[in-house]
RNA sequence: CGGGGCGUAGCGCAGCUGGUAGCGCGCAGCGUUCGGGACGCUGAGGUCGGAGGUUCAAGUCCUCUCGCCCCGACCA
């Protein structure tokens, strides 16, 4: 490809609204342009990297046994509503109404499609275990897109859905691809870590997400500093200290005048806040909901949300406190009536609490659990922190920030029940269909390696990613002998088989080198009156600082023995 | 949905107390340059996001509206 006839141009600056190094790399680099909030068009060259991405994801999922498939994005939306996941969905599902006042989805996602679909031709379980995937736009109505290509309301996705026997069958799928996307990564050259998830309301129990740790990610992850374990915040679990074991002494009311927040009663009393105890309200759909936890501790509002298997949750307003009858700042488990209690675990590594009285300006003392108050329900629905102690080995937490680049889950039979998924096993017994779903968006991908790879120059991509492999960039173009040289080792090398980007523009030697850097070609070969001289040609690998001279003699065979090399590495 | 910010040429920006729009980059032409974003001259390019209002006069003031970005909420 010549330069001068690309499509897109390269910018000095990055527009404004580019805040993250991937989106102002890949803006300026002429390979993505924004059309509207999360929604973006690919150019030739951006297009060229994530059609790599794209067939590297292929290769691996059919040999991880997968078949390939393309399913609709127009989707009827009696589909969702079987699942029920418009109601889950929300407002993220995009729909629309066709000339008929018929009511259709955009697809976020196809597991309502593929399960529709799987039931009609799946009927043994000789037909089992299956993968399908599909490569192709999905829709999502986010509230908020942000990040460039980090999180989009229209991006291309893989998702592949297995189908199996059992839950052993599903595990073995899930192996199967927890290493397949291993193997992505790594020929992409990306350090993703494979933590603990989240899988929502709905979904099984296992559930993996796959990230790159990078201070633009718009995820919290929890690593232990042993290496042990890593999980999403929304997920992470910790050892909850215990802190004390004193013999239990009666309940007493204190005057806290003007103490509302924890650290101020703390502070009053002269206790760890670790000795206090917090009241947090929520509205969970439409339920008043008191929820408990150590004064030292934040809610984890996912664990809470699945606690509570509701499907809305939000703080709960001041007047909504006041209506339950309790007051915000001396609020208390304590006698309260009517209102269901939900309190962390944490409630019981220590004793004699200094906890509300529920009258302004009073607190209790010594509270303890059970005996002067009761919970409806008690379980893990603390925030783990960076500084807590790892559940694995009591190792200290650090937390990071990552980008999600893959998210795998155990779906179980929630799916494929609702849409008669079945089939009958050897003995003849109707069974539902065991489901796993195992997504990677490639637009992020393709962010994540950007922001993983680049330096202040410009994008440096991994060869087997890179839009073209060779950057041929002949110098003093247009009054030397370099030009006619030049022409024939273009030629020469696409003859060889090389992706070869040809800076045919009569420009200066630093606008052509900084282009070559910003567009992050892994090998640019220098061609000037200089290196001709000697008939030889300069090359320079974007990752390396030195440039070697090679003859020009042979040069093509010599180049694509090099990057073939390099592409087995 | 709450909070904040921004919409002026393809991109980055300036434009005060209102007087009818400018700079840099980029783009086109000509010439000089040619190993890390060279220089000179000439030139093209603008519904100042949109609508309404105030005014003799609005990029500028007022109202409404649309879009974009950031933080939060939200997020299979």
């Amino acid at each position: 490809m010549r330069f001068s006839k690309i499509f897109g141009k390269t910018l000095r600056e990055a527009p404004t609204e580019a805040e993250n190094t991937s989106h102002q790399l890949l803006v300026r680099a002429g390979m993505i342009a924004q059309e509207a909030a999360g929604v973006y068009s690919y150019l030739p060259l951006g297009w060229r990297a994530l059609k790599k991405i794209e067939n590297i994801i292929r290769d691996e999922m059919d040999k991880a046994g997968g078949q390939e498939l393309m399913l609709p994005v127009l989707q009827p939306f009696e589909l969702w509503q079987r699942s029920g996941r418009d109601v889950s969905f929300g407002k993220s599902l995009f729909t629309l109404t066709d000339r008929k006042e018929h009511t259709l989805a955009l697809g976020p996602t196809h597991e309502e499609v593929i399960a529709d679909l799987v039931h009609r031709y799946v009927q043994s379980y000789r037909d089992l275990p299956l993968l399908l995937y599909q490569i192709q736009t999905k829709l999502r109505d986010e509230p908020r897109p942000r990040g460039g290509l980090l999180r989009v309301r229209e991006f291309i996705m893989k998702d592949l859905y297995s189908f199996d026997v059992n839950v052993a069958g599903l595990d073995e799928s899930y192996r199967k691809m927890c290493r397949a996307y291993k193997n992505i990564y790594a020929r992409l050259s990306l350090p993703a870590l494979m933590i603990e998830a989240d899988s929502g309301a709905i979904g099984g129990k296992d559930s993996h997400e796959f990230m790159i740790l990078t201070e633009d990610g718009e995820d919290e992850v929890i690593c232990c500093s042993n290496g042990d374990y890593a999980a999403n915040a929304e997920k992470a679990q910790f050892v909850k200290t215990r802190i004390n074991a004193e013999s239990l002494l009666p309940l007493e009311e204190i005057a806290t005048p003007t103490t509302k927040t924890i650290e101020e009663v703390a502070g009053f009393v002269g206790v760890p806040s670790s000795q206090t105890l917090k009241a947090v309200f929520y509205f969970s759909d439409g339920e008043f909901v008191f929820v408990l936890i150590r004064g030292d501790l934040e809610v984890n509002e996912t664990k809470l949300r699945n606690a509570l298997k509701c499907s809305e949750l939000r703080l709960a307003t001041e007047a909504e406190v006041n209506g339950a009858g309790l007051v915000a700042g001396f609020a208390s488990p304590i006698g309260i009536k009517g209102v269901r209690v939900v309190a962390d675990d944490s409630i019981t590594s220590a004793s004699s609490f200094i906890v509300g009285a529920n009258k302004p300006g009073y607190h209790f003392k010594n509270a303890n659990y059970p005996r002067d108050f009761q919970v409806h329900l008690m379980t893990d629905i603390a925030l783990a922190r960076a500084g807590d102690c790892c559940p694995k080995c009591r190792g200290k937490l650090s937390s990071s920030r990552g980008i999600e680049v893959g998210h795998v889950f155990k779906l179980g039979t929630f799916i494929s029940e609702r849409f008669g998924a079945s089939f009958l096993d050897s003995d003849g017994k109707s069974r539902p269909i065991v489901m796993g779903s195992y997504g990677i968006g490639l637009g992020r991908l393709l962010a994540a390696i950007v922001e993983q790879s680049h330096d202040d120059k410009g994008i440096i991509w991994p060869l087997c990613v890179a839009p073209y492999q060779v950057y041929l960039c002949p110098l003093s173009l247009a009054k030397s002998a370099v030009a006619p040289t030049a022409e024939k080792l273009y030629q020469e090398l696409q003859k060889e088989g090389i992706e070869v980007l040809f800076d045919d523009r009569d420009d200066s030697p630093g606008v052509k080198f900084n282009d070559a850097d910003l567009l992050g070609i892994p090998l640019r070969l220098t061609l000037s009156p200089r290196t001709l001289q000697s008939q030889s040609i300069e090359a320079k690998w974007r990752t390396e600082k030195e440039a070697q001279l090679l003859t020009l003699q042979n040069l093509a065979a010599e180049v694509s023995r090099v990057l073939r090399e390099k592409l087995a590495e």
